[in-house]
RNA sequence: GGCAGCGUAGCCAAGUGGUAAGGCAAGGGUCUGCAAAAUCCUUAUGCCCGGGUUCGAAUCCCGGCGCUGCCUCCA
């Protein structure tokens, strides 16, 4: 097994050699608890979860680590704004962001530090980049010496001369240098502080990561996530932390995912095109919004809109009634478990050899939708034993892969019989108009079950029905 | 202006040297009392434009044009 990442820190696609041979060690940057995630943040956790699962998928031990940003001007603004507390703001999008990812179907990282819960390794950190040099204190402030770091630009491919050229840059006389960044901020009066040497004040936004990561992974580790707006300057300033501190490679493998973008515009609060997960939820379901989010390569862009939602529905629906016809079908034969093992192996070492290759989600999807095409051509011919063996195998690998990604339901299991008697007596006085031929009656049921979710399909095997999305 | 990347059918999207996957939509069948959120088939002599390299280019090189992200709020 060969598999390659494209590595941001080369520019290249790589091959993946992790650290320890059967572990993986990665760290994603996870939200900042000021909001409601939306659905570019969920990308980004969404993408590296999957990323994950396939790790594990392929074997690997997969240390996973989260952040939760708990201390940022984001979170003092919102403060202010509503006049509410810190922890009340903090508390409340911390379970909110753990509401949306698990409805997202998103699994607990290994590890999902507080910023808050690592001040005192904040603060060491930043003890040890002022004894080596790399940082210095001025007043209450502490403050990142960039040029200490040879290889600030590196990760982002920019020249430190570049970036002087930069009108956006903040001047402030406290800094020797106007790239340096804050590692450590006085407080002002109302914020939230914490004791430290240089006085009362709070972490930087980049030296929590820097921190978090080396405690919870140590000092060198596998693959370093987050989307492309963070590659500068966040990594590049994590980075630079990270190993003017300790001397060694920080992580082997960054790995970036692309923007949502919504109408050719970035989704950015500014704008004001915010679609959160929450909202989103109720219009689509999860299976729907996790394939329209693996349904692109994740380091591209992809953009967002009602139709690409109502694609991406369509599609799963397409890949979930292949799934059910066969379980109809052929219930005994779904129940032995029995399959053909090389039409099953030849599928699956199709789609492991796109995942293999940088996560190539889409393309892998594409291996899935062609033995749903297999599924239902079967389906809709006679067909003997070695047929139905591959139809089997097909099923399987698709129900395998599904549930892998989570791209589609099982068969949705009824939880009330009462619910389910009833839905069977209407079909049976439907039937009875049928034979009667009263098609007002047959239609105004059908079409009141529609309305209610039930979706009801007349075959020559007799009427179906199954719930609709 | 600098850096990274993108431009493939009506829309979405794989493919990065060997002759264009897949999805959605559309059209035509099947099924049906009519239907369906069911199913089958069909749908790019061509991959932004112009040169070049090669037996062969969507793929590599050069030059354009257009678009996106980042350049201290961002996932």
């Amino acid at each position: 097994m060969k598999m390659l990442i494209y590595n941001t820190l080369t520019n290249k696609k790589e091959l993946f050699e992790p650290i320890e041979e059967k572990k993986v060690r990665m760290y994603v940057c996870g939200p900042t608890v000021y909001d409601r995630i939306h659905i570019g943040n969920a990308r980004t956790a969404m993408v590296f979860d999957a990323f994950r699962r396939y790790l594990e998928y392929r074997g690997y031990e997969v240390v996973y680590v989260q952040n939760i940003t708990d201390v940022e001007d984001k979170i003092i603004n919102r403060m202010k704004e509503e006049n509410r507390s810190f922890e009340e703001i903090t508390e409340e999008y911390t379970d909110s962001y753990f509401e949306d990812a698990n409805a997202l179907g998103i699994k607990e990282p290994t590890y999902a530090p507080k910023t808050t819960e690592y001040i005192n390794d904040i603060v060491e950190f930043i003890t040890d980049l002022i004894s080596n040099g790399h940082a210095y204190q001025v007043d209450g402030d502490v403050y990142f010496r960039v040029k200490s770091y040879l290889k600030y630009g590196q990760l982002s491919n920019r020249s430190v001369d570049d970036m002087l050229v930069g009108a956006r840059i903040e001047v402030n006389e406290k800094k020797e240098d106007p790239l340096d960044f804050a590692l450590w901020k006085s407080a002002k009066p109302g914020e939230p502080k914490w004791n430290s040497p240089w006085g009362e004040g709070r972490p930087g936004w980049h030296i929590e990561c820097s921190t978090m990561a080396n405690v919870l992974l140590g000092d060198t580790f596998d693959i370093h996530c987050g989307g492309t707006d963070l590659i500068f300057p966040h990594h590049e300033n994590e980075r630079a932390q990270s190993e003017s501190r300790t001397g060694k490679t920080m992580a082997k493998y960054w790995m970036h995912s692309g923007m949502v973008e919504f109408g050719g515009d970035k989704m950015s609060k500014s704008i004001g095109n915010v679609k959160y997960i929450e909202q989103l939820l109720t219009l689509y379901d999860r299976p729907t919004i996790r394939f329209y989010l693996l349904s692109k390569h994740y380091r591209s862009p992809i953009g967002f809109s009602v139709a690409r939602l109502e694609e991406s529905k369509s599609a799963v629906r397409r890949i979930y009634n292949a799934i059910s016809m066969v379980e109809e079908q052929l219930p005994q034969e779904v129940k032995e478990g029995r399959y053909d093992e090389e039409e099953n192996e030849q599928f699956n070492a199709e789609i492991e050899k796109y995942l293999d290759d940088d996560f190539n989600t889409p393309a892998a999807f594409g291996v899935i939708f062609d033995m749903v095409k297999n599924t239902n051509s079967l389906l809709s011919s006679s067909i003997g034993n070695a047929e139905k063996m591959r139809l089997l195998a097909y099923y399987h690998l698709i129900k395998k892969w599904g549930k892998l990604f989570d791209i589609f339901q099982g068969s949705k299991q009824v939880d009330n019989r009462l619910a389910v008697k009833l839905i069977e007596l209407l079909l049976d006085i439907r039937q009875k108009a049928r034979d009667e031929e009263n098609w007002k009656i047959a239609d105004e049921i059908r079409n009141g079950l529609n309305f209610i979710g039930i979706a009801i399909m007349d075959t020559p095997n007799g009427t179906k029905w199954r719930y609709s999305t």
